[in-house]
DNA sequence: AGATAGTGTGTGAAATTTACACCGTTAAAT
DNA sequence: ATTTAACGGTGTAAATTTCACACACTATCT
């Protein structure tokens, strides 16, 4: 019999990357009951001396290995029976972060076996609700694409508007015009061309591109639409 | 000395009315310690043997006798010391309701001596850090006014379009063209002309028209873009 | 030298957005 | 009966934004 507990707060987070075309969110393989072996988001619960913000950095940090993740909340889940050991609502934050092969994905406690990237299409069957925190955040950052400038913070630093543009097309599951879209990025002034072109591809190489956070500070206050 | 507690959830409404031209928000006078005698956003806490969407509902009807809203949470806030007694994670709920002279409003606990509307400019100083749940509470409908039909959940179930006109500059705080802004709410399509018009006031009436909800789901899948 | 794969570029039509002003109606006041 | 105050209701033209659409160029590989 697992213990009981009552009134626990936890954190799931829904993290996602971007490598070769396709968008991945970061899983867990559990090793602890319930749900032993399942998948799972990265999640855990919130200690009593620490902000909710705060215990998401940790948590992730201790089922992944990765710091400093900039995440945001996007949903509180409170169903009585999501948990089977006993009451636990769950805040669930998001972060778009860049696939570099270098960060190495290594569970600093027993919790999860392992950590890896996951492509969101073909998702299997998660832990717990998961599935369905998952589907709520994936739909969050699909209309805020629109309005603010995530997408940069999946793209490595420098990139290719054919790049950028997969990007938009794969998180928005349709296709977009190539001209209108570069025409459109470029018209607001915050890409910023660089002297360097792609390297090691066999084709002509496109011209590199860089996020200019500081112009897009100035010219929206956090408001934007794009694409 | 108060009672200290561990791990508990709370809710917080934010209830936004409309009247008089004037935008208004639900509030109580405390009538318990910590804060006691303050005003406060209705909030409680959270039993363990209901949802927190369940939750949301009974905690406004305990502190204002209103039944059947329908929110929707925004934001948790989840700072350590937020509430003075020990451990309180809050979500925040918020909903857009029609103040019509006939609902009471008369706490059916002790915890309230008394709910009212207030006037959103000019809001007092708030118990724990509800100013901030306002605040960002705000933000959010101001955000979603402009793509889902939430206007209609504050005006009478017949208005003007002046009037629907005027909720739109006082949540938005700007002025809007009065032609542009008509002919654009009506291209929509699902604003239903009634053959009545207004009453009672000292000028020309003006022709009264319905929100027709069933229109609207077929017209947009949920999205639209509004004013 | 040719094949392959992706880069990079412009125009016109259609739709949407914006700016802008006056007469009509009603009830209350005189 | 007339005037006044307050809001109701309406159209057009210019500017801007969105959308649809096709081909020549470049680099690499064989």
């Amino acid at each position: 019999m697992l213990p009981k507990f009552d009134s626990v707060f936890s954190i799931d987070c829904v993290i996602f990357g971007f490598e070769a075309g396709e968008l991945k969110i970061l899983l867990i393989e559990r090793n602890e009951e319930p749900y032993k072996d399942w998948l799972a988001l990265p999640g855990y619960i919130v200690e009593q001396d620490e902000s909710i913000d705060d215990a998401a950095e940790r948590i992730l940090y201790e089922l992944t290995g990765l710091r400093d993740m900039h995440m945001q909340q996007f949903h509180t889940f409170g169903e009585v029976n999501r948990h089977p050991q006993g009451r636990v609502i769950t805040v669930a934050y998001y972060a778009l972060i860049r696939i570099n092969g270098q960060k190495e994905l290594r569970p600093v406690t027993q919790y999860a076996k392992k950590a890896f990237w996951h492509p969101v299409n073909e998702l299997p069957k998660l832990a717990f609700d998961h599935s369905e925190i998952f589907n709520t955040g994936f739909n969050k950052i699909r209309r805020r694409l629109h309005y603010q400038p995530i997408a940069f913070e999946l793209l490595p630093e420098k990139f290719t508007l054919t790049q950028l543009q997969s990007l938009y097309e794969t998180v928005l599951n349709k296709k977009l015009d190539k001209r209108n879209f570069r025409k459109k990025m470029l018209s607001y002034g915050f890409l910023k061309e660089l002297d360097e072109k792609q390297k090691g591809v066999s084709y002509r190489a496109a011209k590199l591109y860089k996020f200019d956070k500081r112009k897009y500070g100035k010219i929206f206050q956090g408001e934007m639409t794009l694409a």
